[in-house]
DNA sequence: CAGGATCCTGTAGGATACTG
DNA sequence: CAGTATCCTACAGGATCCTG
């Protein structure tokens, strides 16, 4: 109970999200399943600047964790849906709040952008 | 107004957040800081596996984008401490859900880890 | 204590082309 | 449509040692 073992805690606790959170992508794949998108072509067309080779690896593994079904519904052409869990789901706030702090925040993220690194 | 539109704008705002985030230690740190951490050192100390480069990149860009506030005291020896801004504090809701999210996922994630890839 | 300077490497992820 | 397969490289970030 002490406030070191706490913020020990504490800091594990973010780090495991950090971790799940991972690449680049998984984010904005969640957010896209939540959004309603199923089909592989729909999901990679709502993600600008995703290549298939990066969408099908996350689904894979987010496949493998639990965080999306994908069915498949063998009427030809082969119909394939992938739909996020509750799992998945439960991230949601957290990436509402995302959304939000980033709207918040255009300015000043955009200003840091531009100014970024130039020597 | 079309739900394109509105789906894009979300996007963009998330992808600033995420660009926000950037590294591997922007976070801690923040959340760091956020915990009334001040001197060097004391940060350092409090994010097992950050080496003193990296941290002392993420204090100068966090400098830079007013983030933090750096306050020199000499006397001798020079004292120096960081302090987070309000924009720093900003931020503090998303971590703080980010830890509670971790926490009550502890066991899912850390399932993950382990399976992570052995072929 | 508060950092800076160097050297080095793995791997995330881009580009591109192909398949059933 | 729903992906696989290759090839390739920039750069984030680790390890180490040094300085005022």
């Amino acid at each position: 109970m002490s406030d070191t073992r706490n913020q020990e805690e504490e800091l594990r606790s973010l780090q495991d999200t950090l971790y799940f959170i991972g690449g680049k992508w998984r984010i904005p794949v969640i957010n896209s399943l939540c959004n309603g998108n199923k089909r592989f072509r729909e999901i990679e067309r709502s993600i600008p600047g995703i290549t298939t080779r990066m969408l099908s690896k996350e689904l894979k593994e987010m496949e493998m964790n639990k965080l999306v079904k994908r069915t498949v519904y063998d009427d030809t052409p082969v119909l394939i849906e992938y739909e996020p869990t509750e799992y998945c789901h439960s991230f949601g706030k957290i990436i509402q709040s995302m959304i939000d702090w980033g709207r918040e925040h255009r300015e000043v993220v955009t200003n840091k952008k531009k100014s970024s690194l130039k020597k």
